[in-house]
DNA sequence: TAGATTGTTAATCGATTAACAATC
DNA sequence: TAGATTGTTAATCGATTAACAATC
């Protein structure tokens, strides 16, 4: 499926975009196209086809001369690259309501993704339920992370003590760490980690409602 | 306070750049450290002295040689340069867990941001509170917007109807919009768009779990 | 003053775009 | 076959890093 070159070479740029061009796709799909052209999706996407071209072919030649790429075939194609094609076990930590959007937004994944245990500190909440999993205390984060195998750990805390659940999720052993809090985790650089920084982007905003948009 | 260069020619990678400045700075501010060099602080943020001067240096010179930084000054800086000197009202469309979750984060600011209203298309909410405010019918936003500014629009819906949510934002008049439903939103180049695409996010992760992370 | 560190120019590096031969 | 469109190399563009004179 896909075609071994060196993936760790592949510009972080690249990466982002893949998720990106699977969106595009999977609407093409859902709007019963079943080929399109770089030149039609840079159209679509607003980025020049050369881009798209080159971005494919750091993967693997998906595309064919004078017909261009199958839609769902690239779908696919761009999933295996993803690595969406294996089941990823998940703990949150962290169930105020941004730990219940991320926990309803992964429960929406029928294969890729498996809540294993949701944690919280707040002794109101322990115990109770959200869908089919019960809230435990955090104590017993290490506990079931040497029991169970995680890939990712979800932190959807407050800022405060974010670090130290980010070091007992490490120390269980997961793959990776998804970060919702607002700062820069230290980690062992073979964790991977991607952090939402959800104020960034407003302040962000902010410079561009004041300074035009970014053109 | 501000140098008034072209903020415009400025490019989106440093914009992107300032939130993080802004964290680190008022990290320092907390622990009572006054001055900082761009050394010492590209040593904490990972990042080259050269580029972190580079940076600032688009807006004005900051510095001063021989000494560094001045701590409260810059972070007071980087807020007048994103515009966080000002207020903005903001509306909220979509009070689920993720709409609830961003309610929750901006009411903290006290001064830089202001809820106006929150909207919701499900009748079981509708006239139910959140905080001091009453989700609204979607159906009284345009009425909202006419009725108030509103500079920041707030789309936390799902993926269906949030570019009819968008149209109505613009159409009202608003200056930007922040949003977190899983597309991208088409506007007119005058509006700030500035998207979280919380699921482009964790795909990205799944391919660093899989292949090394960015090094 | 001497040392430190900036602001800024020049050099390098990486990412995007253009061009075109290969080929379906 | 002729037309379309890829894969890929070369050219351009932009962003990062290095270097150093200016200066606090």
């Amino acid at each position: 499926m896909n075609h071994l070159k060196d993936y760790n070479r592949i510009s972080p740029a690249v990466i982002k975009r893949l998720p990106r061009y699977k969106r595009y796709l999977s609407d093409l799909r859902k709007k019963g196209i079943e080929r399109v052209s770089s030149g039609k999706l840079g159209e679509l996407m607003g980025c020049t086809a050369s881009q798209i071209r080159q971005d494919l072919n750091n993967f693997g030649g998906f595309g064919q001369q004078g017909y261009g790429y199958n839609v769902a075939a690239l779908s696919e194609e761009i999933d295996g690259i993803l690595g969406l094609a294996k089941n990823y076990k998940l703990v949150i930590i962290g169930v105020g309501n941004l730990g219940r959007a991320v926990h309803n937004y992964v429960s929406a994944y029928n294969k890729e993704y498996t809540i294993g245990a949701i944690f919280d500190v707040n002794p109101d909440i322990i115990g109770t339920n959200v869908g089919t999993h019960t809230i435990l205390d955090v104590s017993q984060l290490p506990a079931h992370l040497s029991e169970n195998k995680v890939d990712i750990g979800i932190i959807t805390t407050t800022l405060d003590g974010a670090q130290e659940i980010a070091n007992l999720l490490v120390n269980g052993g997961v793959g990776g760490i998804w970060n919702f809090a607002p700062l820069d985790l230290e980690v062992p650089e073979e964790i991977a980690i991607t952090s939402v920084h959800i104020s960034d982007s407003l302040q962000e905003l902010t410079f561009y409602i004041n300074n035009g948009n970014n053109l």
